[in-house]
This record gives C-alpha cells, structure tokens and sequence, in this order.
DNA sequence: CAAGCGTGGTA
DNA sequence: TTACCAAGCTT
C-alpha cells in the first residue's frame, strides 16, 4: 500500500468516524484505557449495536477497572447476561483484578497480550488506541480490506502471514489508533463482506480486487461443515411463585452462568414427559431444549422469584425456555 | 491449527 | 427459512 493510502484513510476517518461511547474523536487525546479495554473485549465476534447499550450499563455501574474488579463473580456475569461468549465475563474478571492489583493497564502491546482475555487483537487494539502505540492491528475488517485491496483471493486462514506483513506495511507512525479504528470503520460500513460500497470508497483508485471486476470474491470463503442437532433436559421446578435455578460449571457450553437445572445435552430425545420444547442455535449445534415439570428441587441452587426472573442473569436459551413457560402459564390462567 | 464457544441481524 | 457473519480467544 503507498503511504499516501493511511494518509487517504486518515483523512476520510476525520470526516466520517461514527460516534461511539468507547471512543475519542479524531485527533484527540485517547480514551480511558479502562473503557477501551472493556469497549474490545465486549466487541469480540459482537455488534456495535449490540454492544453500546450494554456498554453504557456496565460503566454506569462500574465506572473504573477498580470499582469492576471488587465486583462479585455472580454480579459481573449477570451485566453479561445475553451477550454470549462467555468466556469472556470470566476473563475480564480475571483481567480486571489482575490490572487492578498491579495499578493499572501495562502500556506495552506485549505486556498486554499477557492478560486472560486478550490475544493479538486485542492487545495490539488497546496499545494503539489507548497508549498511542504503533501496534498492528488486524481483526476480519481489516483482513478483508488488505485482501481486497492488495488482490489476495486465498482464504485468511493461507494469507495470513502475507496479511500481516500488508498490515505492518501501511500501519503508520502517527495516529496508529486512529488508523486502527479507520480501518475497521472502512470495513464494517464501506468495504462490507457483501455488497461493498466501492463507490464511495476512499481507497477504491488503487483497490486490485475493484479493478478485477468482482470485489466480493475477496477474500475466498471456506465452507462451514454442517451443524449437529442435540437435545436437552430442562427442569421447571416451581413453588410459591419461585422457579429453582442453578449455576451451570464454570467450564463449557454457558459455563459459570444461572440456568435451568438438568442433565448434559445428548444425541438422544428424553424420554420423560415434556410440557414444551424450544429450538437454539449454537454457533456449532443447534439444540433442542424439552422442558419438563419437577416437584423437588435437584442440586445445588436457589428459589428465584418468577417476579424477578428477569434479573436471574440467564443466557438467551434458558431465558427463552423460562419465558415459554410463562406464557403458557398465563394462556391457562386466561 | 482446527474446534469449541452465543447471540442477533440481515439478505 | 437457511446461511452468513460480527472490533476473537483458548486449548
């Protein structure tokens, strides 16, 4: 890429960069590193509209990495409630604390790399948007832009060693935050996965995937294998208005949140008498999840007023399971 | 290095 | 409706 092109994208980031709670406007001074940090890791494989409500919630309620790390487990994971990955909630606690006893984020992108919840993204994200590092920052936009705009039509996963260097080529000295964000800017609004609106592109003149005719071709996609289908046991148990739930283990599928009690997923349709059942997609499975009424409580758990389920901190599956209930409660009672 | 890990929006 | 995809990380 010639060094005219940063300045080109730079330029055109001045004019067009989005409004975003995280961020700072062009040119100014950088954001908290606190809010920086947090704005990355909820942005892994996330929306932007999905995240910015929840954002605003989590600093209202923790305003400093301190305040986040003397937060309970249960409490933090709960604010997470619904964004999925969950992983992540258990890593940023882990981080919060870690960077709360140390007295602060490490500036440096290989110090940050070592925190739990961030890799190459985003340890190079934070050290160039918060400490104004020139760090090379490459997540799917910015892997997509290169591939169109230097003609690589492998798929990321056998280009990316040739991405890399692309990447590190054009990162600029100056502004390396704000060059990040642009890049990620062009590719999430301009240079779309489909349809790219070339047009109106700051970088269309010199862009070899353009002048082939077929922008979209670039990069080549792999193809995904297909989804299993599994089935799962849920237990209603309910009494004196409180539904039993119960804290799944910290490890796997929707590890360390609240949900319905019952045993692991499987291959095989229970065989118990079921009162509903819903459908879920996984990113790797899709399930189906049949309910079941019980009377006695099954292990470790607690009674959770029907009237605050909603604060339970329930992932999307167990929410839509307990919601279907519901409404079938009151179909009856109509 | 490929698989595991959520959810919601778009076409 | 199915399929794809989003500011990826961990093992």
């Amino acid at each position: 890429m010639p060094a005219s092109a940063a300045k080109q994208l730079l330029d055109h980031y001045d004019r067009h960069a989005r409004a975003l709670p995280w961020r700072s406007p062009p040119g100014s001074p950088p954001p908290d590193p606190y809010f920086v940090w947090l704005s990355e890791v909820m942005l892994q494989q996330t929306t932007v509209a999905t995240v910015t409500p929840r954002f605003r919630r989590l600093i209202e309620r923790w305003p400093t990495i301190d305040a986040l790390a003397a937060a309970p487990d249960e409490e933090v994971l709960m604010e997470w409630a619904g964004l999925g990955y969950y992983a992540r909630a258990r890593n940023l606690i882990a981080c919060a604390r870690e960077v709360a006893a140390r007295g602060g984020f490490p500036p440096s992108e290989s110090e940050l790399r070592k925190l739990p919840g961030l890799g190459a993204y985003t340890a190079a994200a934070v050290a160039a948007i918060a400490f104004g590092a020139r760090a090379v920052v490459i997540d799917t936009n910015v892997a997509r832009v290169i591939a169109r705009y230097r003609g690589i039509k492998q798929t990321l996963q056998e280009s990316r060693d040739d991405i890399r260097k692309h990447a590190d080529a054009m990162t600029p000295t100056d502004r390396p935050g704000d060059f990040a964000q642009a890049m990620m800017d062009l590719g999430a609004t301009i240079c779309r996965p489909r349809r790219p609106a070339c047009s109106i592109c700051p970088l269309s003149a010199d862009c070899l995937a353009l002048a082939s005719g077929a922008p979209e071709e670039f990069p080549a996609t792999k193809l995904k294998r297909e989804r299993p289908h599994r089935h799962g046991l849920a237990w209603w148990i309910e009494r004196d208005g409180a539904i039993w739930l119960v804290r799944r283990p910290a490890r796997g599928m929707l590890g360390g949140m609240a949900a319905l009690p019952g045993p692991e997923w499987g291959d095989d349709v229970p065989t118990v008498q079921r009162q509903a059942s819903i459908s879920h997609g996984f990113t790797h499975f899709t399930l189906e999840l049949h309910i079941a009424r019980r009377a006695e409580p099954v292990g470790e758990g607690w009674w959770q007023p029907i009237d605050h389920l909603a604060e339970a901190g329930l992932p999307t599956l167990y929410a839509k399971a307990a919601g279907t209930m519901l409404e079938r409660k009151e179909v009856l009672a109509a």
